[in-house]
DNA sequence: GCCCATTCTGTAAGCGCTTGCAATACGGTC
DNA sequence: GACCGTATTGCAAGCGCTTACAGAATGGGC
């Protein structure tokens, strides 16, 4: 009798049974003999943006491929919250985390570390650090916004930025930005690089702001599409043409980006592609392979609501 | 001595050791032992969208309030995929489900009753159904819109919906609006409902479609403000003016509907408020409570993406 | 038909908690 | 100081699974 008839033989009636009675596993009894849950925790700044919500439903999709449940938590920006968050999902044993940017307080990390439990950050990248790492340099994807404005001549350049306070992706992006015009002997005006909450109206607002002072930029570079999709509306009501009287870049390069009228100028970032590589590089450590961090390329996406500085 | 003084006694020393030691529960031998996991499960058609976004968010803190982790998993639309994942989730053991709309395979019912799980259908209101429900009617919330536009003087009317397969809310926001036109006399026009995937750029060519067909409507009902912007967008580039030429309305009331220009005609949907009754609802299951139904209200947002018709 | 290398089956221990019960300590009362 | 009700502690069982190991069955080779 062929070896395998045995374990055929009995397959189909038990699995006919388990049908039967309605088995399910139980998950948390798995979890607790075998010691992982087969769960990824992710903790985002925010769930109520739309840019994160680009990267969860293909993180979901990559871990769910591999039979692992996403659990999703947000700091709200919070530190503290982030910390009790964190703690949550250590609670729960998830077999690994993913965390947005590197600012986190020593005691998250120090948690993950002391219960082993594999982490990847995103959003960012960092040359030289030895924690795992799945995403791009904002800070050169801030310059390169930079150094095209500067091609085009641009000179007198304002920023809308979302607040730098516990958020790298925003300091970093400022810090590009300033790194790309002082190479080219520009000063970046402190007072006009405004921060404010991600969201479209801020952005309007502080639009306004921007061009109602005394002096006006000719460009202006915004933190995320959002800011930027907000400012291109103010101008529309402001009676401000884009780009002809002031050029509006943003960031992220949403859906919003290229259907907006005049279409916008910004960077793509890659969150489908991080969200896939994030998974990977969580399943390898799942599978004791040495995790790969990795730097992914931005993309300058040049439309119509930047152009040639007109003074 | 005071009979709490040893309970206080004890419980400093213990708490530092705790910490000390940095001793986090386990979750799944809790689970296991205590019979339920603290964890509830939300079940999205899709992940992507905007729209789950901003209720996702209010839906999560609500949960972490009471001590509760959400877990988020997307169907894409598939009813297999959505079996697979209620599977999931019954498998973790949540102790609630958050599902959206009614159409859900008897499958995926069957599991919930058999394991008793409780579950809360949401962003649907069905009267006298024996289900648990937090969510508005979206017929009636078509018919507004419908019943709007019929008033200043529409009779050419179209819509840009989403799949109806499989998406109840789709299904009903469209026999609203068929049923809010026939009241009046005025019939639908069928090849006049195109459905799309949701998307801003399918708002935008399902638009350009219906408006270079031989005869235009005058007013385009839109089944989320992503089409509607879309649509708007469009229209800007096609040189339609909106709304002296066609009226356009949208769905959910996003931020991008007071933000675009023409600013979005559109109905508001209560979503965060959705979200923590949602959590009310099942912490009630939860506490043995009977947990209640309730149909939340729309409401109709005139702005500037609508008006009188033309001819 | 015997032996061996496999594959398969059965069994027991234990994952880290909760829960209920029995045992004990406690403070107050008479 | 004996007694009582209450608060606290200790203990054991068990949640539903995995895992490791011992033991049994299997089929092929000689």
């Amino acid at each position: 009798m062929n070896p395998l008839s045995i374990r055929v033989r009995h397959r189909l009636p038990i699995e006919a049974a388990i049908q039967e009675l309605g088995y399910v596993p139980h998950g948390a009894a798995r979890a607790l003999a075998s010691r992982h849950s087969r769960i990824v925790g992710a903790l985002f700044p925010s769930l109520d943006s739309v840019l994160f919500g680009s990267f969860i439903g293909p993180l979901q999709r990559a871990l769910s491929a591999q039979g692992y449940t996403l659990v999703v938590a947000s700091s709200d920006y919070d530190p503290q919250v982030e910390y009790r968050q964190v703690f949550n999902l250590v609670a729960n044993r998830v077999d690994g985390v993913v965390l947005v940017g590197t600012e986190h307080s020593e005691a998250c990390y120090d948690l993950l570390n002391q219960k082993q439990i594999p982490y990847v950050l995103t959003w960012t990248w960092q040359e030289n650090s030895d924690r795992p790492m799945i995403g791009f340099c904002n800070r050169s994807a801030a310059a390169m916004v930079a150094n095209y404005l500067l091609d085009v001549g641009h000179r007198d350049i304002a920023m809308i930025s979302g607040f730098t306070t516990g958020n790298d992706r925003a300091t970093e992006r400022i810090a590009g930005v300033r790194a790309a015009l002082s190479a080219r002997h520009v000063q970046l005006n402190e007072s006009w690089v405004v921060q404010r909450p991600f969201s479209l109206s801020q952005g309007a607002s502080a639009f306004r702001e921007l061009m109602t002072s005394p002096t006006r930029p000719t460009a202006i570079i915004c933190g995320s599409d959002l800011f930027a999709c907000g400012a291109i509306f103010e101008a529309a009501r402001m009676g401000i043409r884009v780009p002809e009287d002031v050029s509006i870049t943003g960031f992220d390069d949403t859906d919003l980006a290229a259907g907006i009228s005049p279409s916008l100028t910004t960077i793509r970032t890659p969150r489908s592609e991080m969200a896939r590589l994030t998974a990977q590089n969580l399943l390898d450590s799942f599978r004791g392979q040495k995790p790969r961090s990795m730097e992914l390329k931005v993309e300058l996406v040049v439309r119509e609501s930047s152009g040639r500085a007109c003074r």
